[in-house]
DNA sequence: TTCTAAGCGAGACGGTACGTCCCGTCTTGAC
DNA sequence: GTCAAGACGGGACGTACCGTCTCGCTTAGAA
């Protein structure tokens, strides 16, 4: 991941590049769903302006420059408090992962992320670590509310997490079925407690 | 797909040695669970002693050797009659999957072959064709039959095979969270009718 | 070295191409004289019309490359024998050393074998192995025999081979000055015994 | 070469460090002999605690620094007039050359001197003019002076120097025979007039 | 038997990307 | 003005696979 280590006061040395790494970021992104999941440092750099050695000293892998790209690209709100009720807001959770699963610039990052964490042990605990788990633990959040309001039905948080975003996950990955309202519509009716 | 064109009868040249075929299968699949999911052509000759020109005859990419492998190694049974009532049945059908998904030999394969998928659009129709859809539509079979007999929840099929499914290669593949009977068990709840 | 192993019977799998290795050995001389003492494997590869990857297959250091294209340039005569006396032949040898040293192809490639000698201990000792050693025994050759026959000043015949050698290589790779006839006379009237 | 420009008075800004140049020059000629040949400004300011960038200030190679260190290590002495003879002079040039060849410490140096001149035009200008060619003027006067005195033999002046000194350049860089007084008697007994 | 088609191993070849190392230039802050 | 720190582009390195190709040997049915 790259250490932004600029915080403080006066660094010695040659400042950072921040345009550059915007450019990179962003070619990076856009590589991974134009070209194809499978990006390398080396098109990322061409495509980008910069040198294969700079990609090198920010970042260890393709797949922690593309997780930069997707956390500063989607800007994910730790908000859990919608206007309306729990449920309400984690419907708005759930849709909000369905478009980021199929937005054409965020979704393929994702994919390549997704399938970096199938292939390599490190990158699979990277991607829970900066991507799953914030938003596991955001909806987890919403649902033991909403089973305490009563709106959900009572069953282990983390099995209603899954079956609430793996079918998303599942469809955009491998079936290729439509991720539109209905779907979330069922998929929230499906935990709901039913005559609310 | 290595075309299996010795059907008939007596073809003219040599005829191909099926236990190597076995070997290479094999050494396919172990190596897609042992050293990784990245497995290449070069590797898969040296670990079955066969030469990587045999296996560029038989198969175009790894991952339709791996697939062949797979499938050869699962032996899925396509029966949908079970003993008891279909919610029953379909138990079994979800238990297997977590079981084939989590076993160490098939389990490394099948990762493999997701990976595949979510690089490459020819593996994804492929890994679709020869694995994903045979089986939900075995599953979508049981499911209609459990809405007529008022086990099942009355929803979209398609939707409660995903719902069925897609939580366990979620864990497999992405949170590594456990696929237990307990799993299994929850699942079914989920779209059952309550009550029965 | 390239281990030329097409010897004797027929070898297994695609032959080697007999015209691709001349046309590197070639391209490496050309480019040692044109472009510079520093030839990597990378210019080479690109100036012969060949992969990178066929060099490091044959040859593990360009300057391995090097001293087979000019070994196979100059193809040495072993013949000590000349149709003189000892000390004629000796002139001849002396005269043909001048010209390698001096001629525009096979000049760069020495001059590189030099400097590769220079900077690394193996290059070194494959350099004294297969040009100096050599050549220096069948000029001592030549000494002894000019010495038992009176026509040679009697010393340690090394250091005879040195006296006659020595100044060439220095003239041209450091100090520039010209090696022409007159050098080759004067270097042998040092070490022949006067008045003979 | 390194333009000293701290000849007469108040310069305006920060003073060189006259300290730090000492332990760079030093680490040059340290690390081209204990590390071999091939330095580069990278590894001398990591060893010599200084960064790169004073020395790109500084010298604009490699080879100048190195021809730096060495002409300060060595303090040649442009003395001619020895006690006795020109020819026992003479021979103390021979022997000292010999010895600075030699030398752990310059000899290092002088072999990577030697290397660039084989490789860069400039620094076998730089070669010649900072170091052969003051050293063989040196040596020409004293053959001069002893053919003058009948007791060298009469020959080009300059083949003399190179029958002289050529041998010990070989012998070091090439062949790894002995350098020693054995070797620098028998230079001397080579040119000087017999009998006498 | 001989002929011929196919299977198979061996290995050459061009190509692409990898991760590393060093180079030379630059931009900054501190002394 | 000197110096350290460090960013940056660039080039070559040696390695690992990839996909294609040209061979020779083997196996078997067909002529």
């Amino acid at each position: 991941m790259s250490t932004n280590n600029q915080g403080e006061g006066g660094r010695r040395g040659r400042p950072r590049d921040a345009a550059l790494r915007q450019r990179i970021l962003a070619a990076a992104a856009e590589l991974a769903t134009r070209e194809g999941v499978d990006v390398g440092f080396d098109r990322i750099a061409r495509a980008a302006g910069a040198s294969r050695t700079t990609l090198y000293r920010w970042w260890s892998s393709p797949h922690e420059l593309l997780l930069d790209a997707l956390l500063e690209a989607v800007q994910f709100s730790h908000e859990t408090e919608g206007p309306g009720a729990a449920i309400e807001t984690l419907r708005a959770q759930v849709a909000m992962a369905g478009r980021v699963l199929s937005d054409p610039v965020t979704g393929g990052a994702l994919r390549a992320l997704a399938a970096g964490a199938l292939v390599d042990e490190d990158a699979q605990r990277r991607f829970q670590e900066h991507w799953l788990t914030p938003r596991r633990d955001a909806a987890r959040l919403l649902i033991v509310q909403g089973m305490a309001e009563g709106s959900i039905l009572k069953r282990d948080p983390d099995f209603v997490v899954d079956v609430l975003f793996a079918p998303i996950y599942h469809r955009v990955y491998f079936t290729g079925q439509p991720v539109d309202e209905e779907l979330f519509d069922e998929l929230i009716r499906l935990i709901a407690v039913p005559g609310q």
